[in-house]
Order: C-alpha cells, then structure tokens, then sequence
DNA sequence: TCAGCGATTAACT
DNA sequence: GTTAATCGCTGAA
C-alpha cells in the first residue's frame, strides 16, 4: 500500500489535510509489532495565528520546536502529565501548522493494542480519545520529530474517501481558553453511523 | 528557579 | 456528575 509521501504534508492548507487524513491508515511499528488502523477523528491547528495552536504568535520552545519543520514528521508531546497526544506537522519549514489525530478505528494488530491498553476484550473504549490512540499504538516521545515515511509509523492510503456529508465539523476539544478561536470547526470525524 | 496549568482519562459518588 | 492522578512546559521572579 503506498504511504503518503512528503508532498502531501507539506501544502499550505491545514484544514484541507486535516479533511483528507480521514480515511488514511495510521501505522507505528514498534519493537517489531506493527499496529494501526483507518483515521476517524482529526483536529486543524492553525499556526501562529490560532490562539489554540502551541505555536500561537510564533511561540517557539523545546516543546514546539518541531512544529516549524517541515511538514511530514510526527510531533508528540505529554499533556496532563499522563497522556502522550499524537499530531502530523504540516505546511512548509517555519510555518507551524499540525493535525491532530484524535480517533483510529482498530485495524492491524489488534491483541498487541488490547495487550497495550491491558484489555482482554475488544470494547469501544480501546481507541476512546487521543491518549487512548497513543498508548495502543505505543506512541510515545521517542516518536517525536520522527518522519511519517517509516520506518516506525507511517500513513498510507488504502483509497478511502468520504462524501462531505460523511463527514461531520464542529469545534475542537479542550481549547476553550483560545477565545473566538475556541469557536472554529476545525473538529473533523467520520460519521458513526453508516 | 519554581508555581501553576493543560489539545485527558479513569475511577469514583 | 465529580475528581484525582501526574509531569513537562510556560512565564514570571
């Protein structure tokens, strides 16, 4: 299957990535085990000018350093001091746009992901959340900066599209203190329902 | 140098 | 519905 290749990342619209990441086939192979799954929640952020976005007015630090590479590497960072939230870099070098991956529906390797999330059964709850996604996937910091082309996580495209109305946009999660911006629909998800 | 906080989750009542 | 767990990043001192 062919992996998505940097020139996907690296277009200048973040919303429209964001959009067409759905469907796509997220994989990490890690220690060997491959798991992974098709794309079924993202969020946009917006670079400098998204008050939601950790490089908001050009904020550069170690943490959001690797958000002004170029678009194609994964940024992962620690939030709540527990969870480890996965986003793809977009956009070209020093524009600091990412997508979130907030939801994957199970696909490859799915007792290596109930053996990560210490289930015996699969249930809804295996990929409820962004934490959940990173820790089934066995994502962690080492990952970060790492180049979406392999070899330990990449995407590919199996050819999945949706119709728009397929697709459902609404205000993203956890960001009520960006103000207005708190207000975009930058929230993408598969319907549920077929 | 350090107090406060967060793109969350799970275990409570 | 509420709250504890838990730690790197941020920004002010």
């Amino acid at each position: 299957m062919p992996k998505l290749p940097v020139e996907f990342y690296t277009r200048p619209d973040v919303e429209c990535i964001s959009r067409e990441l759905l469907g796509m086939y997220l994989f990490t192979r890690i220690e060997g085990e491959i798991t992974g799954g098709m794309i079924l929640e993202t969020e946009a952020y917006g670079g400098t000018t998204d008050r939601a976005c950790h490089s908001y007015g050009g904020r550069r630090t170690g943490r959001t350093e690797i958000m002004y590479a170029p678009g194609g590497v994964a940024y992962v960072y620690r939030c709540y001091g527990i969870h480890w939230l996965f986003n793809v870099i977009t956009n070209g070098p020093q524009i600091p746009e990412a997508v979130l991956i907030r939801a994957i529906e199970p696909m490859a390797g799915l007792d290596v992901m109930l053996r990560r999330r210490g289930k015996s059964v699969a249930a809804a709850s295996l990929m409820a959340g962004p934490g959940n996604l990173t820790r089934a996937l066995a994502i962690d910091g080492r990952l970060n900066g790492a180049g979406l082309e392999g070899p330990h996580i990449w995407i590919e495209d199996r050819g999945v599209r949706f119709l728009p109305g397929q697709i459902t946009a609404g205000p993203r999660v956890g960001v009520d203190y960006a103000g207005l911006d708190a207000l975009r629909p930058w929230r993408f998800r598969v319907n549920v329902r077929a």
